[in-house]
DNA sequence: TTAGATAACCGCCAGT
DNA sequence: ACACTGGCGGTTATCT
């Protein structure tokens, strides 16, 4: 099992992934993935948090590949050729390829996503998708499978993707020992919103909330706390009470979040008109929209969008 | 911007 | 006594 690091990439994209795998190992008190890092030079490599880490030159046959992401360094290694022809000629024989956040695009220069359905790092989506044709970046998702092909959103969606793989090789019951052994509380589904990590993140435990939050979450027209508390089989008081043990917060900042979360990935991935983004989300309209936009951002739809047409990982 | 209307919030208390 | 729930109603926030 190989993870291609780089000058300049994120340090959570190899050690994530990496400490989930090694825990499989520890688990199955054997080694069931041989992990090694790889690079283009070999060596030292500095990451984008100037902790260094140990690589190997790249090489050799992995049965599975993964690329991690970076900013600085990406335009680098996309570039290097000899990483290209490596990545071209490995991946056809591994038993599965794919990258954790901006990974992909090191993969996509070397045309290894072609025709596939993929995930990034929700900053990157819009530019990914128009970076080689024929590529379908689903901008919610924490982690996409395309057949062969596993590739992750943000930064620690890596450890879920990682979390998805061993249980693909060892089942259920495997992963799941992982993951408490990582106490990482509730492993996540790779469809679920990479916006709704926050509330996905403090959901762990299993409380009571988080099966009627992914339900509302699919339900955003048409909801309001009185909705959601029969949904959840309780008294709107208990309702309250519960989202302010559980979440911190209360059921209608919670539906505004979850609104908010899918009007940031409309108009990331879309050209939408604001109001036609308002009635997806379940805002009456676009007024409606940018108040609360600004609310839990900071900024205007169209702020954000400006800033999302201007590339820059 | 303002005001009247509506929805959400939460302390309190009684019931289980 | 304890833990929890649900309804009431005044206050506050948000919408139109």
């Amino acid at each position: 099992l190989f993870i291609l690091a780089y000058e300049g990439c994120q340090l959570l994209d190899i050690t994530g992934p990496a400490a989930v795998f090694g825990a499989a190992n520890e688990a199955a008190r054997r080694q069931v993935y041989d992990l090694a890092i790889v690079s283009p030079d070999g060596g030292a490599v500095a990451t984008n948090s100037g902790v260094a880490i140990q690589t190997r030159r790249f090489g050799g046959q992995p049965d599975t590949l993964l690329v991690a992401g970076g900013s600085r360094g990406l335009p680098a290694v996309t570039a290097r050729t000899d990483v290209r022809r490596w990545l071209q000629r490995v991946s056809p024989r591994a038993k599965r390829y794919g990258s954790v956040c901006t990974g992909a695009f090191v993969l996509a220069a070397a045309g290894l996503l072609d025709g596939r359905t993929v995930a990034t790092h929700w900053s990157a989506v819009s530019r990914l998708a128009s970076y080689r044709p024929g590529l379908r970046v689903d901008g919610d998702a924490i982690f996409v499978r395309d057949g062969r092909v596993w590739t992750s959103a943000g930064i620690t969606t890596g450890i879920d993707m990682a979390l998805a793989m061993i249980e693909e090789d060892g089942g259920k019951r495997v992963a799941d020992r992982v993951a408490a052994q990582l106490v990482l509380h509730a492993r996540r589904p790779g469809f679920q919103s990479q916006f709704s990590e926050l509330l996905s993140a403090q959901a762990r435990r299993d409380d009571p909330l988080s099966a009627v939050l992914a339900w509302a979450n699919e339900h955003l027209d048409t909801l309001d706390v009185e909705t959601l508390a029969r949904r959840a089989g309780v008294s709107v008081r208990t309702l309250h009470r519960l989202c302010a043990a559980t979440q911190g917060t209360t059921p209608a900042k919670l539906i505004e979040r979850l609104r908010a979360d899918r009007a940031r990935v409309l108009l990331g991935t879309t050209a939408l008109a604001l109001k036609e983004v308002a009635g997806r989300c379940g805002f009456r309209d676009g007024a409606q929209l940018t108040r609360s936009f600004a609310r839990c951002f900071g900024l205007s739809p169209r702020s954000y969008r400006l800033l999302q047409g201007r590339p820059r990982a």
